[in-house]
DNA sequence: GTTGATGCAAACGATTTGCAACTGC
DNA sequence: GCAGTTGCAAATCGTTTGCATCAAC
């Protein structure tokens, strides 16, 4: 993504927090912009990690509670994991999710058929639909190729 | 299910773990018994709670040892969930997943002609498949009723 | 200046673990 | 009888919370 979209984005983002009455802080800031521009998925530890060389000061509370707003918002989207730590994506295009068994690495992929395809009827019944998406569980090619499990590049960033 | 069709399930289980060199104790047959009619993605918790009536020397932690065993066994499925407690559920015919998430309830619902529709092919460069769903987020009908949130009975059974 | 946000440290809840006693094979 | 499994209690880990200070508006 270019970087003036990043821009865009930003700004973006302030306006949401004014809309909501949010402030916004140094914290959120960059905490959002650190989420745009990882692929990775992040954890809030990981994020907290990357953080630190820039803002020394960051504590891993305020990481915690910074995404649980912004899930609140709708801003971010936490997502299912093979491991115990919840892993963080900002909203982009739609996309899916494909998760290693083995390493606990997730890789998005794309989809346009499926996104184009009407729900089932008996969802109707269920309740109202805010978003969907296609979860697919396997094995991911790095660890495919080890004899056991060295594929997890996940934490990258410490 | 008819209940014949859990003696087969029942008996089906009893094979896997000899295939695999575990041992058919009391507390795994329980566990997976409960799992097999529960249709309400328990966590390990309300399973013990329900267990507990019929078998009360078990303890949690077996609870526990027991889904994570059958999980790498294939027998059983983690759920993803909004609240922060695991859900299981025993696998059994092919369906998907609506997650309420203003009460946290899990829904199955079936969506045949997507089970039959090919993956798209940039999956093949991430990985070999193993399952696929489809999860759906939203406000389910109960909830959608209610004011506030009271629509949680997916603690039922303690 | 006010109000909400942060950092710290302490609490919490879900899950895991070490170990001795036990039980299926 | 042996190896794997259980129950207990204690430990662990991710996440949340209370509170005083601080920064955005």
């Amino acid at each position: 993504m270019p970087a003036n979209n990043l821009q865009q984005q930003l700004q973006h983002f302030e306006q949401m927090c004014k809309n909501d009455g949010l402030k916004v802080t140094h914290q959120r800031l960059e905490v959002y912009r650190e989420l745009l521009e990882a692929h990775d998925h992040p954890s809030a530890e990981t994020l907290y990690k990357r953080l630190a060389k820039r803002l020394p000061s960051l504590s891993l509370d305020t990481v915690y509670r910074t995404l649980a707003t912004f899930e609140k918002m709708g801003l971010v989207h936490r997502l299912e994991t093979v491991e115990s730590q919840a892993r963080y994506e900002a909203l982009n295009i739609r996309h899916h999710h494909f998760l290693c068994d083995v390493c606990g690495q997730v890789f998005d992929f794309f989809w346009p058929s499926f996104d184009a395809v009407e729900l089932p009827p008996s969802l109707g019944e269920i309740g109202a639909v805010d978003r969907t998406s296609v979860v697919v569980h396997g094995t991911c090619a790095a660890c495919a190729r080890q004899p056991s499990s060295t594929g997890d590049r996940n934490q990258t960033g410490d």
